[in-house]
RNA sequence: GGCGGCGUAGCCAAGAGGCUAAGGCAAGAGUCUGCAAAGCUCUAAGCAGUGGUUCGAGUCCACUCGCCGCCUCCA
C-alpha cells in the first residue's frame, strides 16, 4: 500500500511499526452540531480504517474531544448553562451523526478534561527541557527552541511570521510561540496545575492523549487540511521535543476540505450545512457516495445535484447488490471472475485509497452482474463480492429509511393494481401507477410482480 | 508576501510519458415490457492556452489565462 505522507509531500509506501496499526484522527471540539465537513473527514478516515482491516491489519483507532476550549466557554456563557453540558450535549449529537452515517466507532474517546495529568507532564517536562517558558501563570511553547519547527507545512519560521496576524501577547518571547496552558479568567473552568490555577491550550491535548494512548510513534494521524497549521505543526513540536524521539507521526494524512458554497448557491443548499439536515434529505450511503467519488485529498463542494447523482448511482449499486437471480439456476457456477475485479479493488485503494477508482470497480461489477442474471448465470458470488467490497466502503445497502404508515396502503393499491392487470385493464392500471407516481411511490413491474419504492417527487 | 492545489465530455470525476483517455449522473437510439420503469447494447461529446523536452505528453518543463485553499477558530 502506498500513502501520501504531508509531511514528505509525496506518497511512500506504508510500512506499519507493528501488525496493530496505531491510528489516531483529531476529533472534534463539540461546540455546535457537526457539518458536512465533520462528514467528509470521517467517512475518509472511516474507509482508511476499514480498508487497513479489509487488508488484514489490526487497527487501534483512537479520536480524542477537545472538551475545553475559548467556543465551548463562549458557547456555555450563550445559553446559560455549563461548559460541561455544551461539550455533552454536542458530544452526544455527534455519535448520533456519525453512527447515522455508518461511521465505525474509535476504540478510545479521550477527552481533555479527563486528561489534565498528563498534559501538565507534558507541559512539566517541556519547561524543564527548556522548549517551553512560563509567563504568569500562562506556559508557552518556545518555537525557537525547535529547529524543525515549520516542516509539516513547509513553511520557515520567518516565512510564517511574515504572513501571521497573530495577536502578539506581550507575555510571548516569540509572536508565534503558542499558548500549552493558559491561567484561568473569571468564570471559566480551571483546573490546578505547577503554574496556577488555569486549563490546557488548544494543541497540547493532542499531544498528550496519542502519546498516552497510542505510544510515542503513531503510524497514522488524520485530520483536515486546515489543521497543518498550527495544530498538527505545533502537535509534532510538542511531541518530538518532549519524547525526543522522531518520528511522531509515520504518515501524516490530511483530507481535502468541503468547500464552502457562493452566496448564491449556500442560499438554495443552506438546508444541507448540518449533517442532520443532509440526512433529512439523503441517505448515509448516498453521502458517502458523494464524498468518495473524489480523492480525498481533493477538496469538494456538495450540490444538490451531485447529491442526487450520487443517489442514483447508490440505488444502482444497491440493485446489482441484491438482485433477485431467483429464475436463474442459482445453483449454476458464475462465469464473472469475481477474483479479477477483487484485484482491480485492492490495486485502486493500494494507491493511496483512490476511492473513485474503486468505486468505478464496483460499477463494473454491478454491469457484469445485471447482464449474468438476464442471461441465467449464477451471480451469487459476484453479488457477495460487490457487497463484502462495499462493505469495506463503509456503504450499508439499506435503502432510505421512511416507513410510514401509508405503507400498508400502498401494498394494497398495488394488490387491486395487479388484478386490474390481471383483467388486462391497463387504463385503470396505469391510473394508480401514475397516481401513486405523483405522490412519490414509484412502481416498477418485473416478472416476479411489481416493486415499489420511494422517490422525492421533485427528483 | 509565503506555502499548496486545481483547470479532463452537459455536470461530477479517475488516470499520469507509449495499446481504442476509467467510472457515475444527464442525453439520443435500440432491446425488453400490455405500456412504463429498471436492466442490457450501442451512440455523440473531453485533456484551459502557448511554447519546449522526447521517437512519443492530459501525463515532464516554462510561461500565459482562469479558479481555489491555508498562513486567524475550523474536519
Amino acid at each position: 500500500m502506498r500513502i501520501y505522507n504531508t509531511l514528505s509531500g509525496g506518497e511512500e509506501e506504508f510500512l506499519p511499526q507493528s501488525e496493530v496499526v496505531r491510528m489516531y484522527v483529531c476529533g472534534i471540539t463539540p461546540y455546535a452540531e457537526c457539518h458536512l465537513g465533520h462528514a467528509m473527514s470521517y467517512i475518509v478516515f472511516d474507509v482508511v480504517r476499514r480498508y487497513l482491516e479489509f487488508r488484514g491489519y489490526k487497527v487501534k483507532h483512537v479520536q480524542n474531544f477537545t472538551d475545553i476550549d475559548d467556543k465551548i466557554i463562549n458557547r456555555a456563557q450563550k445559553l446559560s448553562i455549563p461548559p460541561g453540558e455544551v461539550a455533552e450535549r454536542f458530544i452526544a449529537q455527534y455519535f448520533a451523526d456519525m453512527d447515522t452515517l455508518n461511521i465505525k466507532r474509535a476504540h478510545v474517546y479521550p477527552r481533555a478534561t479527563e486528561e489534565i495529568p498528563k498534559i501538565t507532564e507534558v507541559i512539566q517536562g517541556l519547561i524543564d527541557k527548556g522548549y517551553a517558558y512560563e509567563a504568569k501563570g500562562d506556559v508557552y511553547f518556545r518555537v525557537s527552541s525547535d529547529p524543525d519547527y515549520g516542516k509539516l507545512s513547509h513553511q520557515s519560521l520567518d516565512s510564517l511570521q511574515a504572513g501571521a496576524r497573530i495577536e502578539i501577547g506581550i507575555d510571548k518571547e516569540h509572536p508565534l510561540d503558542f499558548a500549552l496552558w493558559k491561567a484561568t479568567k473569571p468564570g471559566e473552568p480551571w483546573w490546578e496545575s505547577p503554574w496556577g490555577r488555569g486549563r490546557p491550550g488548544w494543541h497540547i491535548e493532542c499531544s498528550a492523549m496519542s502519546l498516552r494512548h497510542l505510544g510515542d510513534t503513531v503510524d497514522i494521524h488524520g485530520g483536515g487540511q486546515d489543521l497543518i497549521f498550527p495544530h498538527h505543526e505545533n502537535e509534532i513540536a510538542q511531541s518530538e521535543s518532549f519524547t525526543e524521539i522522531t518520528p511522531f507521526v509515520r504518515y501524516w494524512m490530511h483530507n481535502g476540505l468541503v468547500q464552502l458554497e457562493g452566496e448564491k448557491m449556500s442560499k438554495s443548499l443552506g438546508v444541507l450545512v448540518t449533517i442532520k439536515k443532509a440526512l433529512e434529505r439523503f441517505s448515509p450511503d448516498t453521502i458517502r457516495l458523494f464524498v468518495l467519488s473524489s480523492h480525498y485529498r481533493s477538496p469538494i463542494s456538495f450540490s444538490e445535484e451531485g447529491l442526487k447523482a450520487a443517489e442514483k448511482g447508490m440505488e444502482r449499486l444497491r440493485q446489482a447488490g441484491f438482485a433477485d437471480g431467483q429464475h436463474a439456476m442459482a445453483e449454476e457456477t458464475g462465469t464473472i471472475d469475481a477474483g479479477v475485479f477483487r484485484q482491480k479493488f485492492i490495486d485502486a485503494m493500494d494507491a493511496d485509497f483512490n476511492s473513485a477508482q474503486a468505486l468505478a470497480v464496483l460499477f463494473d461489477l454491478a454491469r457484469e452482474i445485471n447482464r449474468a442474471v438476464s442471461q441465467g448465470v449464477g451471480v451469487q458470488e459476484a453479488q457477495q463480492l460487490l457487497r463484502e467490497l462495499g462493505h469495506v466502503l463503509g456503504f450499508t445497502f439499506e435503502e432510505r429509511e421512511i416507513r410510514l404508515v401509508a405503507d400498508p396502503f400502498i401494498e394494497l393499491l398495488i394488490s387491486i393494481r395487479a388484478d386490474l392487470r390481471k383483467e388486462k385493464q391497463w387504463q385503470l392500471a396505469d391510473e394508480i401507477r401514475f397516481r401513486l407516481n405523483e405522490l412519490g411511490v414509484v412502481l416498477e413491474d418485473v416478472p416476479q410482480g411489481t416493486t415499489w419504492k420511494y422517490e422525492r417527487p421533485d427528483g
